[in-house]
DNA sequence: AAGTTATATAACAACGTTATTATATAACCG
DNA sequence: CGGTTATATAATAACGTTGTTATATAACTT
């Protein structure tokens, strides 16, 4: 599996995603993590498997304790595929016929 | 399912983000789209459904043909989510523990 | 040492995804 | 009109994902 597969994978489910606000907020543990969810803990570790799998988050070892961080690469590896994209949309929006067909469709 | 999840979602698969690479480039029909995948028609018309439905590519109809092109929308709200990571993990950047973790892990 | 806390792993059921083949539909071509 | 082209849909098999419970491991606490 590529890179891009296991981020783009791995964001496209919403409690991954709530678990990357939360450490957007700052490093957090396991349970800490998994206190908001409705959800049992070896879920939340499986969750976070695939995060670090995905290189989403970073974890250290603490004791018992087993910190999650943000980590930057997966970020800029999506963002550098969805620049094509970017590039290309704002290209196409200078089309005419591109925007008429785009404002028939859009309703 | 939300929009992110399933733009994000759609993302995720390396023949769908095959397609909106090629769409980059400008129009295509279904058989064109199909034409560089060892896969057959139905299933390239399964993966373009996936694209419209997470708002990615939008459609018209032309006689018998269904030309496909990039949509602004779905890219704009990726964007969006991702700006929340992005500014976090430039902002855990400075700080000093998380640095020093960080190279520690990254070995 | 014994109990507790933090986390991981395995087995399993439920469910969703993806590809295939076969077939339907509708527009185009002669 | 009859054949062909472009695309969609349905049925189905293979496979992957996600959650649960039960259990393991290892580090703290007393």
């Amino acid at each position: 599996m590529s890179n891009l597969d296991a981020a783009f994978s791995a964001l496209a489910d919403p409690t991954r995603r709530a678990i990357l606000a939360r450490l957007a907020l700052g490093e957090a543990t396991v349970m800490e993590l998994a206190e908001p969810f409705e959800m049992t803990q070896p879920a939340i570790s499986r969750h976070l498997k695939v995060l670090e799998g995905a290189g989403l988050i970073l974890r250290r070892v603490e004791g018992t304790k087993r910190p999650c961080r943000l980590a930057p690469a997966a970020v800029a590896e999506i963002d550098q595929w969805l620049g094509m994209l970017r590039k290309a949309l704002s290209a196409n929006y200078n089309r005419l016929d591109d925007v008429l067909a785009a404002m028939k469709t859009e309703e």
